[in-house]
DNA sequence: TTTCGCATGTAAACAGTTACATGATTAC
DNA sequence: GTAATCATGTAACTGTTTACATGCGAAA
């Protein structure tokens, strides 16, 4: 999925401008699906217009830039379902913790104890975030919940059990 | 991280070559953290090469290309460490599946279950792979584990109350 | 006989992030 | 006064994927 289809996602969903298409990737229940930038966001709402996918209107605003609120074309809808019918392609996961921990055995133990509990503590605000705010999608929402539950629970569990594994490890190589 | 960095591990656990090191990412326990195609590992190994970070000995094969085994060095494992030590950058997802699933209420719904299916048959697949091999880092593997499971739980036991909700919501706009 | 696995590598195309550029308002 | 929010956009840089190029051996 490229941004062109992800901005007309949000926007067939209600009329929007650059920024909020940003906002609602940061916080509408899209936040642990996909992430985006202004870099990419704005190009792709330019090239959305061109192809007469969305039409833009600017909102005149006092003393603040214009507000440019797109909003989508029917043929934008069937652009878009156009897009939802291919085939997904296969999710891209990429974690600098999940790697950092596969070599926590080159690593201080109290080093990889300081990476573990900043990992819990951010599972866990992201859970009372979530918690908090239904997304406008309950089932996309609650496998999100899921999957960062069962995330925070397997690191609070296992995390004793690794620390100990991993310096018993270190006292092998020490003797 | 980068792909110098990912190769630098994988040949820190042990000589290998870039068609192993293409391997060890889809394999061992190393595929749900990071992906990489041979058009970014052959030049961060030749990159690799040229700092020093590894060496490379050519094994001759008869009737096949050479065989180019890296072998890490000192420098390479100092490098390792280092990088290792930097605060881990955010983890990076992207799910084609979920965003399509966030905008089911467009699509056919025997399209959505069909979907779903697919879903988790990939989930029970993988799990079923997972759980023969043992990866070579229990905790990150028993996290991946834990992760899919969650995951596979939660497609299951939601798939028919969310395929009758969009069901009745289609209903809705019928009348 | 066709596909899969082994084995390396380059170049072009594509995509995405970051930094830059600008600037007022509001809440702390 | 300082940070956050609102608001848009470009350009350079970085990184990744895909296609191309080559080719044998073994298994199905």
């Amino acid at each position: 999925m490229d941004t062109k289809t992800l901005c007309l996602g949000v926007i067939s969903l209600g009329a929007a401008s650059g920024y909020e298409i940003k906002k609602a990737f940061e916080e509408d229940g899209l936040n642990h699906i996909y992430h985006t930038s202004y870099g990419s966001i704005y190009p792709a709402l330019t090239a959305l217009t061109k192809e007469g996918l969305v039409v833009c209107s600017a909102m005149a605003q006092e003393k603040r830039p214009d507000k440019k609120v797109y909003t989508i074309t029917e043929a934008g809808r069937g652009a878009l379902l156009t897009a939802l019918s291919a085939p997904p392609a296969e999710d891209k996961f990429r974690s600098d913790f999940l790697f950092t921990m596969f070599f926590a055995h080159l690593l201080p133990p109290q080093h990889v104890a300081k990476l573990l509990d900043e990992r819990i503590a951010w599972y866990e605000g992201n859970l009372a975030k979530m918690e908090s705010s239904q997304g406008c999608n309950a089932f996309v929402h609650g496998m999100g919940l899921a999957v960062y539950r069962s995330a925070a629970d397997y690191l609070k569990s296992h995390r004793q059990e690794f620390l100990d594994h991993l310096s018993s490890a270190d006292k092998l190589v020490a003797e």
